[in-house]
DNA sequence: TGTTGAATGTTCTCTTTTTGTTCTCTATTA
DNA sequence: TAATAGAGAACAAAAAGAGAACATTCAACA
């Protein structure tokens, strides 16, 4: 198990040859970690190379190469790197204070669970057919969050919920050719609410 | 049979574990399970560890080690239920052999790395300005491949790929409001292609 | 080709800080 | 009264860090 320190090394070294293409240094990565002593990251590294996560070339300059293959055994939090804002035009800009994404926060959580969409009916709010969508477990919901409705106990439905007055629930595919549907309160099931999508593109 | 105490002790220590990746320290759970003596807290992982719940390195500091059993409770991996696919108006569906879907093999690999997405010119492609884009970091693409380019090695921006004849490429975004640019292949250095795609409701 | 010097990697020793361990004492509760 | 919780002090040990001294690369240059 890698310290808090090893893993900050790490992650800086990983960082670095993803932005740069070569790998720093070991003042570059003392700087990044906020130290003053080469030394001390030589120690790390060493560590980290007796652990299989690097190769170190020795005496080589910027001579350390990640071992992509002993990272996926070792259980290191689910993290990857957050690099920055990207828009359209501009360099790409670096956003304070978060630096990378833990989906353990993402999405795990024991009341929730995924499904795949299928169908078109949401595709105005950025959900696409084959897309995978975080339900969290709850009967209620609020007008605006996109549910999962069990209508007359039967048929499954993703929409959007819009509460209307006199026990009426409006639920609205968000697709221009589709239209939304007035349903009694009492025949719609609230499933789950959704939290968070995800799309593979392998 | 634990007290209230050791259970809550033992949680914290697999919260933790997940999260960060190392064990915390005494004060770190004193803290974690509301209490102010690290004293208190050896105890209780002391009998934590007569109950084989944990390993102990002696001494070594965050050398706490969760055992077996302790692990199998708490869904180490980043691994979500998939209960089947939705399709509007359809009972879900169950999905052969597929009955979760492991993040780690979604996103976690030393070459990718996320980037938060400004502006819609993706958004004919379902993504969102605010949403999160997983990039594998490579030099080359494909036409069809959104792709991470760098113009004239200053200005990043998120479009689909189209290789022309004659050493150009199109840039295109997904939104119909804007329109493709013709660019010298050398003037376009690609950084890398979208694999995933993910956004948070919350 | 060989020389040179700056940059970088390696190896130390030392100090400081953080953390684990072991106590004793008090409070609460069944 | 016994069992459990908790506070906190005192000490030992490990980890983190600074920095000096030395070895090796590597590119510039004669």
């Amino acid at each position: 198990m890698l310290t808090p320190s090893e893993q900050k090394t790490l992650k800086f070294i990983q960082k670095y040859c993803i932005e740069k293409g070569y790998s720093p240094t070991l003042n570059e990565i003392a700087q990044g970690i906020g130290i003053k002593s080469k030394g001390v990251v030589h120690r790390y590294i060493k560590t980290l190379e007796s652990l299989n996560m690097i190769s170190i070339s020795s005496h080589r300059k910027r001579g350390i190469c990640l071992n992509l293959e002993a990272y996926e055994n070792q259980s290191v939090a689910p993290i990857i790197p957050l690099l920055g804002r990207i828009a359209a035009g501009q360099p790409i800009e670096a956003i304070e204070g978060r630096e990378e994404i833990n989906l353990a926060d993402f999405i795990m959580n024991p009341d929730r669970f995924a499904l795949q969409v299928s169908g078109d009916s949401m595709i105005e709010a950025g959900i696409l057919d084959g897309d995978t969508v975080i339900i969290k477990h709850q009967n209620t919901a609020e007008t605006g969050d996109i549910i999962v409705a069990l209508i007359d106990g039967l048929e499954a439905t993703l929409k959007r919920l819009k509460k209307l007055p006199g026990g009426m629930v409006l639920l609205i595919p968000e697709n221009k050719l589709m239209e939304g549907i007035i349903y009694e309160a009492k025949r719609i099931q609230i499933q789950g609410v959704v939290v968070g999508q995800l799309r593979s593109y392998q």
